[in-house]
DNA sequence: ACCTGAACACCGTTCAAGT
DNA sequence: ACCTGAACACCGTTCAAGT
């Protein structure tokens, strides 16, 4: 949206969007999301805190990069490995996003705040989609399962606790039992093509 | 934690923590979450902002009080019904839940941000137990299940757009895929008891 | 015990002004 | 176009003081 024309550069083009968004996602990853302030991230890149406003116009549309940052991390991450069954390619997408999440303090509340419609963001629900394909699902009932992950791997790193363990168990077990209904679901759908 | 002794009343008993609390949830369904705030809160009861930390230590405690009023309201809503199916009681439990979250606008956030181990919550907690012990779980997975309905229900909402009908759709289709996967677990147990 | 006024250390954002 | 200083309207929280 707020594109840096380069008609005439001003007196000096110091700074750029993307080392904003650095800025932001260093704060975020060394103070955790609560620190990632307007005056924070002028302070880290040497201007007044105002003057953050010509790149962006409030600080949503920074969270929103940023958002986008974090969710871009995670798609470089996992690239190929398409000869895998699909729930192994489901497990290593959801295990990759969870990851990232939990290295960056509050970024799932940043996430969920977030209307997260970037590219970034639909550059991985396609990948999801994708792998869901291979799982005998229809076009509906994909789209829907993917929403449905995204919630399963959101909702459970906001909701885990201090304690590691439990929580990666908690999360691989409820994976399962979810891709087991989506298996059972596929199932009825083949042999009950239009009920 | 924070429990009011009375001893002696002091100059006049002119509130309660109940109240406090009462005008947190009223600001909360008028104004939505970021509204909360101690400030409005003390304005809305009628004393200064710092008289507020004579009944709370902090913010986050009356936070803490506002989830577990929250949370008391849909413990209230359904009560009995023990008749039912396990999968019907747990649709309608889910939807409850979900739908008093719905009529407090960024109530979701505030729940997701604190701690959920209050009376009320463990309620909540011991009635969905309850409920899934119809559902030929052994108490390990019960407890994992319990925990899995609470991320879908909060991240569902969670990540909820202004399309109510999808929405709603998606909550549902999700809900039904993830008690199929329970109901598979539980096949699968009961026939391999000790793997 | 409960409340007040004043203050501290923060926020996001806007405005007028400079280059 | 990009940046600044100053200000506005907020926050949560603490401190000293009053009853």
């Amino acid at each position: 949206m707020t594109e840096a024309r380069s008609g005439r550069p001003g007196p000096r083009r110091t700074l750029s969007e993307q080392a904003i968004l650095d800025a932001a996602l260093a704060l975020l990853a060394e103070l955790g999301a609560e620190r990632v302030t307007i005056r924070g991230l002028a302070a880290r890149v040497g201007i007044a805190p105002n003057a953050v406003y010509t790149y962006f116009p409030d600080k949503a549309a920074v969270l929103h990069g940023l958002t986008e940052q974090l969710l871009g991390r995670v798609h470089d991450t996992q690239s190929g490995e398409s000869s895998l069954p699909w729930r192994d390619r489901i497990h290593a997408l959801a295990h990759d996003l969870r990851t990232d999440l939990l290295a960056h303090p509050g970024s799932v509340h940043l996430l969920l705040g977030d209307s997260m419609d970037g590219p970034n963001a639909r550059a991985i629900g396609t990948a999801m989609l994708a792998i869901l394909a291979d799982a005998d699902l229809d076009p509906n009932a994909a789209a829907h399962a993917a929403h449905l992950l995204n919630v399963h791997i959101l909702g459970s790193v906001a909701l885990e606790t201090t304690d590691q363990a439990v929580a990666t168990d908690r999360f691989q077990w409820g994976l399962d039992r979810l891709l087991d209904g989506l298996t059972t679901y596929a199932a009825t759908q083949r042999d009950h093509p239009r009920s």
